[in-house]
DNA sequence: CTAGCAAGCTTGTATATACAACTATTGACC
DNA sequence: GGTCAATAGTTGTATATACAAGCTTGCTAG
């Protein structure tokens, strides 16, 4: 399973990854060209200027027509929108926190979420079902969806003891993950668990998570919006 | 100035994305594969596969090997994680942006003002009050507080042809930024300038951005819930 | 009728090549 | 010394080709 053979643009992208973690290539630094790298790892230029391509797009490196490609000052790829646990969230608010797990079961998957989940339609995958509380009163109410390819035992978990975060976390630990925020009004059933009107406006975010292996899971975050707040912290 | 060739790939995209947009192409329908693109446009099948790569990486479309790319769900989306130009943003989708300067002008600082701009209460600051369109629908009201010791000439800009953010980063290029995101309902000014129902939910982003001089701005984005959304990605 | 296999589609990876566009450096000329 | 043009090196775009890998369909053998 894990002796796939790896593409070789993959290979350079972790060379490149490595060389600037290290600290062997620092900020600014010049990265060798595409020739370079071509001649160096025995692939056509195409496929080391993808590999360069694609850690451009993700931030790593920055590139200029005639002069060459550079390391980026990054950074930001710290703690933006770092993935916390609510738990110690709330509990660094000096606040009491405590969870009730209203489903956990194993559904069949709809399209959509197949290809999010990077599953076959007609497949199955678990859900999650978990309120959270802030001193006793509702705060976030956690939908989630999980890769049985890559999470046994997520059935058998307590999650009023251990937050499906927490767990996952320890399981198949993140490489990499996608947020999206949006304010919506949520449906009744849920106005009624979060103890709000139908008309308070909801923070939701769609947070997908990969371990090494793949798509790990897709956690659907709904908050009153005048109880629950977003923060994210960039240096650059 | 538009007589310049176009990339191929970006005439591609831009037609994809307009059968989108109309609707010619619905949520979750099969877009053209790879090879019919390439006849309908006469390119290699590399090119048709870039644009539809591309707009894969920007979540427009999804792909599964095998079977083909559909149509993403479709929504406004903008990067929390890199702070990026509306108007760069909204022309990236391929579709038409405008601006209108509602406010630009000097006020007295309150005093929650005065120090999260890091100024002396009862000194003054430039506020501007721009309103952003996309496909000549207003998408976002960006009211702006800045700090007029980092940045002169603010008050003699034309925001309907420079976003603010465009000005100020040649300004004072940044160096850090925190995002506050909330889901709140706009005050009835705002919401007949957005041109939506009093109880829309809106996400509300405020943003604080340093440069090397310290405090620069206060932006406080708001935007109807239900046509913009928030995206960020991370790789640890 | 069903199970399973094969064909034909899709996207994914990789190569070799060509030329365009841009930048920095070099060197010749004034 | 300063200016300008040529040059070499870089990334950007585009093509043609080949094979690998995954999905769907339909046909065949049982």
């Amino acid at each position: 399973m894990t002796s796939v053979k790896t593409a070789k643009y993959k290979v350079i992208k972790q060379y490149i990854c490595e060389m600037i973690e290290s600290g062997h290539w620092p900020e600014h630094s010049k990265v060798p060209s595409e020739n370079e790298l071509s001649e160096q790892f025995s692939v056509s230029r195409m496929t080391a200027r993808r590999a360069l391509q694609e850690l451009t797009d993700q931030g790593l490196l920055l590139r200029s027509q005639g002069s060459g490609t550079f390391v980026a000052t990054f950074k930001s790829q710290s703690s933006l929108l770092e993935i916390r646990n609510i738990a110690d969230e709330i509990q660094d608010r000096g606040h009491h926190y405590h969870a009730q797990q209203l489903q956990l079961k194993t559904v069949q998957v709809t399209e959509e979420m197949a290809i999010l989940l990077a599953l076959d339609v007609g497949y199955y995958a678990y859900f999650s079902s978990v309120l959270h509380f802030e001193n006793n009163s509702p705060i976030q109410l956690e939908q989630r969806y999980v890769n049985p390819k890559l999470v046994s035992n997520y059935l058998r978990q307590d999650f009023t003891q251990i937050t499906p975060h927490e767990y996952l976390s320890a399981e198949a630990p993140l490489t990499e993950a996608t947020h999206e925020v949006e304010a919506i009004l949520a449906k009744p059933q849920v106005c009624e668990l979060l103890n709000i009107t139908h008309n308070t406006p909801c923070l939701q975010v769609k947070r997908r998570t990969w371990s090494s292996q793949g798509v790990v899971s897709l956690a659907i975050l709904t908050a009153p919006g005048n109880k629950y707040r977003l923060g994210s912290h960039l240096v650059f």
